[in-house]
DNA sequence: ATCGTTTGTAATTGCGCACTTACAAACTTA
DNA sequence: TAAGTTTGTAAGTGCGCAATTACAAACGAT
């Protein structure tokens, strides 16, 4: 009886193009109109996949979480690189930049219970990650002396990283200084 | 002729009440209903103030910047301590917590040249006030050899003070994980 | 006193936005 | 076919907000 419905597969390709749409003019700035418009659909099918505007937000930072952590995996590594050093090499070029961290800034923002603990997940899942991978490098690499445990380099890189993004944001630095920043500090500071 | 205008005072008793709301609230989240009754006026009483609702968050953000330089200055020291300690060992603190950020954060999703320009004077300001400070710490403790130079650690700090401010917002690790996170990190990964 | 200005109070305007509704066309199963 | 559902299109609703306007009271200089 009927058409069977769709809306997983509508969900999976929206989901990019919203999320893209949120990074580009954060929550409030978004509007239902526009997102629909970036979509080439009418609002209420959106409206048939979420129930409101805050619902789609919340799917966004998932999928933000899933596809960065995604997107770390699958960089091809140069020889003799850990996942770490890779994850540092690419994190502040400026080609093909997301901005997601726009969408991550502007929940931050929100007085929700369900977009605060959204934002809270992926912190979370993004710090374990990168510690994670921090350990993978140094036992990998037999150093078993290092200056900061593997948590605090962790949030330590986490936060060069954003400073790397607001001075994207706003012109400061050249983009070889952030790059360098980013990977050469990472790396003499908190992975060695 | 007439009475003489008060905007000037107004303006200097005003500022920080609107400040704390923005960061309560955010750019988009504040309404200028919402301003006017947290400083107990009108709303047209603050249009004589400031043109619109921009030029009052433009205000607040250059506010914020000479509040915490002063802020900073007027720290007391304890014996021993260099400027740079004792704005570590305040910063992680609960206490008393402004929690301005928010309005940087909500400043970087508006695409006003005018805001943008002033959330970028406002990290360069930051910026430059955190180097000078690490540089003056070294000279007094005539630390030669140094990890990185005043500039890159000051990016640093800098970063880690947003993870700080992060994680306390999400309730991420305990207030004395914090505390050391900030400024054990930026102690032994930065200053010396 | 009187003129010109500032101040406080209150109501209003116009618009943009999240979200809804109405409806006809398309499709699937029986 | 016919019934029952999902699609796409379009218009509409109600509300909240930034900004404006109107006006009377308070005040200072002349």
């Amino acid at each position: 009886m009927g058409i069977p419905r769709l809306n997983e597969e509508k969900r999976t390709y929206f989901l990019p193009i919203i999320a893209r749409y949120f990074s580009d003019y954060g929550y409030d700035g978004a509007t239902t109109a526009g997102i629909a418009k970036a979509c080439e659909v009418r609002q209420n099918v959106l409206y048939r996949i979420w129930p409101d505007k805050e619902a789609m937000f919340v799917a966004v930072i998932d999928y933000i979480l899933h596809y960065t952590i995604q997107f770390w995996e699958d960089i091809p590594r140069l020889p003799n690189e850990s996942k770490i050093e890779a994850i540092l090499r690419l994190q502040s070029k400026d080609h093909g930049v997301m901005r997601y961290y726009r969408v991550v800034y502007s929940g931050l923002l929100q007085n929700s219970t369900s977009i605060r603990s959204a934002i809270r997940r992926l912190y979370k899942a993004i710090h374990q990650y990168i510690q994670k991978a921090i350990e993978e490098h140094r036992t990998e690499n037999q150093q078993a002396e290092c200056q900061f445990d593997a948590d605090v380099a962790a949030w330590g890189m986490m936060g060069l990283a954003a400073m790397v993004d607001i001075q994207r944001e706003l012109r400061i630095k050249s983009q070889d200084g952030r790059e360098t920043l980013l990977r050469d500090t990472s790396r003499h500071g908190f992975l060695e």
